[in-house]
DNA sequence: TTTAAAAATGACTGATTATTCATTCAACAA
DNA sequence: TTGTTGAATGAATAATCAGTCATTTTTAAA
């Protein structure tokens, strides 16, 4: 149901993040759209190799598969291809959360949240230090379309948590500063993984994180909760995750390579 | 005794923190490091405000006071100058953290590392930001030198911590993860200032992330001491902001009667 | 099939800028 | 004073690259 509601959601709301501050020559808003995808899935992978400055504009119409010329009809400038990649990376960013399997206890629902949002940026980190890296050198006018997304995003797993503070799981804290913590530590996962990546493995990092989170978070009632979540992980583990191809319980995701 | 290893490590660290991979022209090593501080210096500011793609190396002479050639004396490349610039700001930073004024209880002195590190961070936004954007953009052999001196300044927050769980304050946890976490939260500061800014002030922002962490990490005894903390605090701030502990009882600034 | 509009091409241009180097300067010793 | 050396200069160079545009190709309407 919330599934649901999410995809009609984004369906309408998908277009109105590309925002018209990036004119283009062509009329046809089809081709546009399809253009604009190759161009800004192109440019997020090189820009995210190379760096943007690196980039030229010749490499990225190689990497799309048409001339360099054809870019200038969907953006008028090469910032412009820069904020079409951001809004690209973080729009993936925030379907990938939406469409986290979802639970009944509000909890669970935070625990789910994060641990999709540390995933999808384990997945994509090259594109993950992008967004952190490159939102300068976008012009002003720019930023705040990358703000919105953002905020966008932040907004599913803020929710969560205002629901776990309703449900008198945890004290009555700012949702909107403990959903940046949460955030950070999902990027903290692509910023420093060349030091975590030695010092714990993903699973339990996504798991620390959360204990932490929620240890200083939870109400007497929160913690009860907390420990029944604790002990109904711990069997789901032992059982299986998602395939029910091995039996290594749900250690898969720790290493990747 | 880790204690002593680590600043004994940072007297005669210090020097070799500019690494020998930036050659220079010029004989007289006192000659370049004074040439290289005033090029750091400059680059620093003016990366940090332009970003080191659009800032030009005449700029960046103009700034340092002397020609472009110059700089070519001291420094090969563009990206050298980067370096240089990286490790200015982050050698800076470390000796304000060193500098922190210092405490008995292993629970303060956390505090005060953690509130030194944030308060640098605030004090030049612009440089922690540009460690963050800009090492990417350093030629890889040269980013070792930048993780090192990161780690170097991480010890000494992580010493710290160490002492926490000796003294039994803190559970047994990995103190380079929540050293990391610590830091994070400081440079987390910088980063989303935009948005924290309009949240909480910057005092209430160190002390709630540092009331997170202790309520997450403290055991029964590290409870206690942690009342026992926030008691001296709130009276300390009752008198004034510097005078650690002195019994003067605060007769030269009366803030209110 | 013809035709015209739209889409796509890629060689070219103009501006920018990292780096070089022939020259000047300053300090000092003979 | 003169000669030598190392430091400093800044105009010139060489390379790069974002952005343009005259031309070709494709599409689809007539």
């Amino acid at each position: 149901m919330t599934r649901q509601r999410a995809s009609e959601f984004f369906t309408k709301d998908h277009a109105d993040l590309v925002p018209d501050v990036v004119k283009s020559q062509v009329a046809d808003p089809e081709l546009v759209q399809r253009r604009r995808e190759q161009i800004a899935a192109a440019a997020a992978e090189l820009f995210s190799k190379n760096g943007f400055y690196r980039t030229t504009m010749q490499q990225l119409a190689r990497q799309c598969g048409f001339s360099s010329g054809l870019i200038y009809q969907y953006a008028e400038t090469k910032e412009d291809v820069l904020l079409l990649a951001l809004l690209h990376v973080m729009n993936r960013f925030r379907r990938e959360i939406e469409q986290a399997e979802d639970a009944e206890s509000p909890l669970e629902r935070v625990f789910i949240a994060l641990e999709a949002y540390c995933r999808v940026v384990d997945q994509f980190k090259a594109a993950a230090m992008l967004a952190y890296r490159s939102t300068m050198s976008l012009p002003l006018e720019h930023r705040s379309y990358i703000k919105n997304a953002e905020i966008a995003t932040n907004e599913l797993i803020a929710t969560r948590v205002r629901d776990c503070i309703e449900a008198g799981f945890f004290r009555k804290v700012d949702a909107d500063l403990v959903t940046y913590q949460l955030v950070l530590h999902a990027h903290a996962w692509s910023l420093k993984s060349w030091r975590f990546n030695k010092l714990i493995s993903f699973d339990d990092y996504v798991a620390s994180g959360f204990d932490m989170f929620v240890l200083a978070l939870v109400t007497d009632s929160g913690r009860q909760e907390y420990q029944r979540f604790l002990a109904s992980r711990k069997k789901a583990a032992k059982s299986k995750r998602r395939p029910p191809a091995s039996a290594d319980g749900g250690q898969k995701l720790s290493k990747q390579s």
